[in-house]
DNA sequence: GCCTGGATTAACT
DNA sequence: GTTAATCCAGGCG
């Protein structure tokens, strides 16, 4: 692993706005984060896939922090989170968005719908795909290969506000779990979740 | 076992 | 703006 990955044995909460910046590197593509959210452990965060305890799926969650846990959603899309926390505690940060910075090429080919470029990784299910990044890698450590993880030398400025698709009135939507650089082309736009009426407060 | 709904995307009106 | 696609994990009986 990476000198520095120490700091994501903490929650993700803290761990989120660091990786703001990072560069993460798969399958002959490198992707600068741009936009993430954070999940925290069991019984604390209800949007958390964590929140009733260890399972079969959510088990890479409760192992140690630097790993990769990757989830199957809607019937056919796959999102990338690291894992947080000590070894034994459920937290991750959920990868949004980003920006391809070498392998465009690549990343083309696996997102052949993409009109521009910034729209290769913008979005959970594309930066996931435009990476190679499948459930087969569910566990894997990101700081051996084939993935490697290199974390910024200074921290990134960031803006914070309500998660993304994340149900309200208990559903986790009422805190500023999402992470983003302001102004960067390849944040995810905000969509509200179906059950959350009024428009939301962002930042 | 059966049923529900989802940390989404792309296409369409 | 709306909706179809698509399937598994989790919850419940």
């Amino acid at each position: 692993m990476t000198p520095g990955h120490g700091i994501l044995a903490r929650p993700a909460v803290e761990v989120a706005p660091l990786l703001l910046g990072a560069v993460l590197g798969h399958a002959g593509v490198l992707l600068r984060i741009t936009e993430v959210e954070a999940y925290l452990g069991v019984g604390v965060d209800p949007g958390s896939h964590a929140f009733r305890g260890q399972t079969r799926r959510n088990a890479t969650m409760f192992g140690p922090s630097g790993h990769l846990y990757a989830y199957f959603s809607y019937g056919m899309h796959v999102c990338a989170n690291i894992v947080c926390s000590p070894d034994g505690e459920a937290s991750a940060v959920l990868l949004r968005g980003g920006e391809i910075i070498a392998g465009e090429a690549s990343a083309r080919m696996r997102r052949p719908t993409a009109r521009s470029d910034r729209d290769l990784a913008r979005g959970p299910a594309r930066l996931t795909r435009a990476l190679g990044i499948g459930l087969d890698d569910d566990g894997a450590d990101l700081g051996l290969a084939p993935f490697e993880l290199t974390l910024p030398e200074h921290p990134a400025p960031f803006l914070s506000g309500p998660r993304t698709g994340v149900g309200g009135d208990g559903g986790g939507a009422e805190y500023p779990w999402r992470f983003w650089i302001p102004g960067d082309g390849t944040v995810s736009p905000y969509r509200r979740h179906p059950k959350l009426g009024a428009p939301p407060l962002q930042r």
